[in-house]
DNA sequence: CGTGCAGTTGAACGGGGTCAAGTGGCGTGG
DNA sequence: CCACGCCACTTGACCCCGTTCAACTGCACG
């Protein structure tokens, strides 16, 4: 277990969304660890599929992972997974994931099963309640990104996709401005509800106008203020109100 | 309080979400309800606010009420709220509601304060669990509703939400084929992420194909299964994958 | 070398947005 | 009572942004 660090991107304990449950009251006196395993997820390979693997829980570890959604009409990525997050929380209801989520990266992931967390919920009240944000905040931010696809012009997307990463990135004590980006062109258009034509031609636009830097499977950001006006809409780009 | 009923479809509280609290056995054993009052909304009046009302969850026993999301880039209506629906739930992250609520008729709430649900998760696992449920539900609407966005044309979207209300209403034991509409086009547009002129069109051409009556603000569907392929995208209306 | 996939770039198309005009219901005030 | 303004909704004509289709590059694989 001692190269796990070398596929890239790690974060402590302390930086996970699910620390508060394992480093809670009830575990230092005795209740049950929250994490079942470590386990180690090549590239490609899935965390779990949709309709199966009932009430598991996932703290990615160290990697790069993505969330998609298939209902039918195609797949939609619904989110990006850095160290530190958590992945399945939306097997709560009925018991079956409807998302898959599969590693962009080699992974390592803390692997939680649900009961363990209603066991530990009866010890700590706290358990209960970081649950109860986690769930919270991902809803918020599910939301956000619906209303982004129903607002944002191609260009904004591509930008704010951008910052969020870069934001994402800083707070876990990276580089906001020079970081990977280990998912293709095509996951990224899934994520964003654009073709990969699109996307390819946004990236290259904000090369073309030096706002950022573009290496294989990088980004370097060079002009954040710039990609900050384009989101907002400020000069000339008008924000179109309704 | 007698004639409450009158502005329109209420539910028993058996068919509201909240339902597992009310009735908890911790309840039944002395605890405190969750429910603080109920309080009547006259239509157009607020539940909360976006940035304000920390912590208060709402339970619709009656009327028809839309959440919705302000980003700075305009309005995007989250979700449109039936009578047993909850509201308010993304304030457990932050304590504060990113969205607002708006009544769009007259409606009754329970008032439910986000401490009566911690108060009562100690003494009741199952209000927990249940809680868990709920947001857990929502966050997997919520990102259902991405994919939509991200994939469905605009024939397909009214389709879709024709069709989400006949389901919800059925699920409370009101017909499927014949309900109200009490919201406007501009809302319906800032929910499907359409302008008000495309819902109208699609309405019209629904209409014109006799699929759908729409007599002033009601909803008869006449042709549930040609909605349902128009969705799937079946015969001739090519469902693009990617 | 040939094949295949990821990415880029160009040219043309079309779905849905934009702009504009028109209708009808409703409340208000003369 | 009607005149008026207002707002929700409808319908038509035009246009633009992002998709579609296609060609091309570069790199990884056998």
């Amino acid at each position: 277990m001692a190269n796990l660090a070398d596929h890239g991107n790690q974060v402590a304990c302390a930086a996970c969304v699910m620390s508060p449950l394992c480093n809670s009251r009830a575990v230092a006196n005795g209740a049950p660890s929250p994490v079942e395993l470590r386990r180690r997820i090549a590239a490609g390979e899935r965390f779990y599929e949709a309709g199966s693997g009932r009430d598991t829980i996932f703290a990615l570890r160290a990697g790069f992972a993505q969330v998609s959604l298939d209902d039918g009409h195609g797949t939609h990525v619904v989110r990006f997974l850095l160290p530190g997050d958590a992945a399945g929380l939306d097997s709560f209801a009925g018991g079956a994931h409807r998302t898959e989520t599969i590693a962009l990266e080699d992974c390592e992931v803390c692997v939680i099963p649900a009961y363990r967390t209603e066991l530990l919920g009866r010890y700590s009240e706290a358990t209960c309640v970081r649950m109860r944000e986690l769930l919270s905040i991902q809803l918020a931010e599910a939301e956000s990104h619906a209303a982004m696809l129903a607002r944002l012009t191609a260009p904004q997307r591509v930008a704010r996709f951008l910052l969020d990463l870069s934001r994402r990135w800083a707070d876990r004590g990276y580089s906001s401005t020079h970081y990977k980006l280990p998912m293709g062109r095509r996951a990224i258009g899934q994520h964003l509800a654009l073709t990969t034509e699109t996307v390819s031609r946004m990236l290259s636009d904000f090369q073309a106008k030096s706002w950022v830097d573009l290496p294989w499977r990088e980004v370097r950001i060079l002009g954040m203020e710039k990609l900050r006006e384009l989101l907002a809409g400020t000069p000339e780009g008008k924000a179109h109100q309704q």
